[in-house]
DNA sequence: CAAATTAACTTGCAAAAAGCAAGTTAATTT
DNA sequence: AAATTAACTTGCTTTTTGCAAGTTAATTTG
């Protein structure tokens, strides 16, 4: 197992330590807003993840308590990848993110949209969002 | 100028074209939370960033907006890097990296106390800093 | 039910990025 | 005038990415 490298005692710094990164949380933003939770589906996405970093991601996010890896219940053949409580709580991350992105950065209408909406009720839709994504865990 | 290339447009991932790796918020943090604005300071950091990667970095938060550079105050061998208004506006990334990192990873009992502090009153603690900060600015 | 397809990887190799030590140049301090 | 400081740059090695192709087990198709 890879262990995990801390470059200081910096709670952002070893955040930064796990997810800080390209992909890592495009992975998570797959699982939690996308509907995704297979290897294929993650490939799939628009940014065009390498399969060699996506394979290492997913063992990284595991190994990180992030995600765990079930049985797919379709399918013998797939696996089915799950956030843990640790990873949902990345949401508000995730949710900065986009509204920082939707201020400052070229992003699609749709997400503008997204973003207004958001602004608006942050603390609400989070809170609610994450209550919705535990309890479909259990 | 190195550009920008957006893998796609999704916001999340468009922010993290930009903020997705590991020492380009350490910068931030550094200017924003610890009072830090020269090369030499940020170089003293705990972290330890690499002399060319530090000098890269500079450049390419320059090249997006998030910094600029000024003259310095107390000498003209120094150079005063400071955030701009969307530099500001990363910081309430930076406040839930640091309140995911307190919940779930080892940090220093200093980021542990930090951490409930902020919790319990994190959007006032959050619009202030900003405010503060960005009058400071002017 | 054999053949093709799908799913989840692994492997090999080239290119890009990070890390490290040392060197450069201008400004400042001693 | 000499030493130090500040902000980089350079050269080189190691690590990480990216890309194309290959592997293996499970599943679907004709």
């Amino acid at each position: 197992m890879k262990q995990l490298k801390q470059r200081s005692n910096c709670p952002i710094s070893s955040a930064l330590d796990i997810i800080g990164d390209k992909w890592s949380l495009l992975i998570v933003r797959d699982i939690m807003m996308n509907g995704k939770n297979t290897y294929n589906e993650f490939l799939k996405s628009a940014e065009k993840i390498a399969t060699n970093v996506l394979a290492d991601r997913l063992v990284m996010l595991e190994s990180n308590g992030i995600i765990t890896k079930e049985e797919h219940p379709d399918s013998k053949a797939k696996i089915y990848y799950k956030l843990t409580e640790k990873g949902i709580d990345l949401l508000p991350i995730l949710i900065e993110l986009t509204l920082w992105a939707d201020e400052y950065l070229p992003v699609s209408k749709a997400a503008i949209v997204y973003g207004k909406v958001l602004k608006k009720d942050k603390e609400a839709i989070t809170k609610q969002m994450i209550a919705v994504l535990k309890k479909a865990n259990k």
